[in-house]
DNA sequence: ATTAGCACTCAATCGAGTAGAGTGCTAATA
DNA sequence: TATTAGCACTCTACTCGATTGAGTGCTAAT
């Protein structure tokens, strides 16, 4: 049976209708609001169809017709296909602050994210690779501490502190230094491990006593800058949509939310263009009966974070999938104008 | 009317009820589940008296008792005059990992307080008196970017990358570190003030022009030092409790959960000890039902964050100032180990 | 001073009855 | 032949009265 204009028209109107209002629709409800120019009877038919092909559910055997998964993706397709025609154009904003934490501007993008769109937001922070590193510095803080400081091409910094069994002189931190930036910034990862696991001890010579403790915080800081960290906002929204006034599914989106590995997962960024993942298209079992819209945001053009909206399947796609876009614009023009030029 | 023995014993019972089954407690439920030696009546007509004293409370006529705040305030009074006697000895907890980051080891310490206790923590990350600088470090990143950083006597590290509108020779860095080290390090909030006002345009010379840029900068990280990080965990256990199925009451804890500010208010610490704030007791309209147990974690003496338990003002207030005692001492022993002595 | 007993109160629960939205099917219609 | 009107049927949600039961306050007896 093929999904005719007709049904589509229904199909849509169904889908519409129940993001508004969260209940099952009938077929008279479709007659009336919508002038689709059918009586009930035959929407009746065709809702009967639009069910059987899979595209509509019935919670009861008496009540209306709800979207399933497979109707939403109808939809948001229908809408994507529609939206990727016409990039609406964006303000340009220019940086008002030189210095703020890169952390803080997502943060707050996705907070505002949250307050127009009143869904819960999440923000994944910047996932760097390790053959991005520009620079490293070693600076002595006392005569047995350190700090070990990593700067990526997008200017973010990273530090560890260094607990030396052994005084180093000053003099060192020279060589030392040279030495690092020399082997590390810039280079592959697959050349750092090699550098770290063969040259790296000879050619510290006398200060070789310091290897073991440069060696891991070195790995530690690579590992850690392929590590993100996760953000959420607007936590409460989800409290809105009655469908979650049953305790059990709120709990679960609550715990969700603190499982930060989980979200990290769900946020991986996978398309170049806004990713929407309905109910139990997402990979987790914990996210069956909620939808994702996330979407990457960048820096001069590469991806440096994902930020997502969470909520349940009856989201208004249409609405939101224009609100999350424009916000990463808006983020991405922002960052970019900061993070401006080669570091 | 004095708070004599009996009155105790059956605003003890009732209180200790209560937290456990969140059920208004009834004259004959005391009477038969504790061992007072009274008939129902008798204790009819105490809790008659509890209730015109303020201890107790009636949801109506002919329902039970519930504690008031001033019940659960004598409740949280009694076991804390016991437990300031005999602090149990802590189990001496040395580092494992030279570097972590101070933000992820008090946030692994608030979630698992969260997992034992089965409560939404909250904490409070460090807040650094800003005349408690230990080194500035410039450090040229491009000839016409740096980076900012300071070091704090805890360790803690910021950093601030710096735009800079004209190039910089190399050598003037060495210049400018000495100088601002010897003029910002371990200064009094109010020195460094008048330095940045009065005297460094003329000791900058012939690099005046990033005397702005620096000013700024420099301003900008005094406050930042003083400004702090919430992080909350097992969120969702709040809707554990009976209590929280009004949907009402959970969105607005939830929103709270997202208002850092106001949570940020709520954990400034106030005494040196573990502060219990009960329902009304809060100075916030939005915490008027939850009780809040709070303590501090400290380096090596020194106060340096806050960890709080957020949840119903019936709560398990013996159990908990147990736990989050314990944990604010491993804690606080782990940090002082990791930034163990003078840098 | 304590307690037994009793009348009273009130929230919660249960069940029958009803309303109403919606369906599927059949027969009439354009 | 496609559409529609009509009807019997289904099922949920809601209402409403009755009932239950825990709890109280008061009084009189111990």
């Amino acid at each position: 049976m093929p999904l005719d204009d007709r049904k589509k028209k229904i199909l849509y109107a169904v889908i519409t209708d129940y993001i508004m209002t969260a209940e099952p629709i009938g077929s008279r409800t479709i007659a009336k609001k919508y002038n689709i120019g059918l009586s009930s009877a035959t929407i009746r038919n065709e809702m009967a169809d639009l069910e059987e092909m899979g595209y509509l559910e019935q919670p009861h055997t008496s009540a209306g017709r709800i979207p399933s998964d497979k109707g939403y993706r109808f939809y948001v397709d229908s809408i994507l296909r529609n939206y990727i025609n016409n990039d609406p154009p964006i303000s340009h904003n220019t940086r008002e602050e030189i210095i703020v934490e890169f952390d803080e501007i997502v943060k707050k993008y996705a907070r505002i994210l949250a307050n127009i769109t009143h869904h819960t937001t999440v923000a994944k922070m910047p996932k760097l690779n390790p053959d991005r590193i520009r620079k490293i510095q070693l600076i002595p803080v006392a005569s047995n501490k350190m700090i070990f400081l990593v700067v990526t091409d997008t200017g973010i910094v990273k530090n560890y502190l260094l607990n030396l069994c052994q005084n180093v002189d000053r003099t060192i931190f020279e060589f030392l230094n040279n030495l690092l930036n020399e082997k590390i910034a810039g280079k592959s990862e697959k050349d750092i491990f090699e550098f770290l696991q063969k040259d790296l001890r000879q050619m510290l010579g006398e200060v070789a006593f310091i290897a073991d403790e440069l060696i891991n915080t070195i790995l530690l800081s690579l590992k850690q800058l392929q590590e993100t960290d996760i953000y959420a906002d607007g936590t409460s929204h989800i409290l809105d949509f009655p469908e979650y006034k049953d305790l059990g599914k709120a709990k679960n989106f609550f715990n969700l939310l603190d499982n930060k590995p989980l979200l990290n997962e769900v946020l991986e960024p996978e398309v170049d263009f806004i990713d929407v993942r309905i109910g139990s298209e997402n990979k987790f079992e914990e996210m069956k009966d909620l939808s994702v819209i996330k979407t990457t945001y960048k820096i001069n053009g590469r991806v440096v974070g994902t930020i997502g909206i969470i909520g349940p399947t009856r989201m208004d796609y249409r609405r939101l999938i224009n609100e999350i876009n424009m916000m990463t614009k808006e983020l991405s023009n922002l960052l970019s104008s900061i993070y401006n030029d080669e570091i």
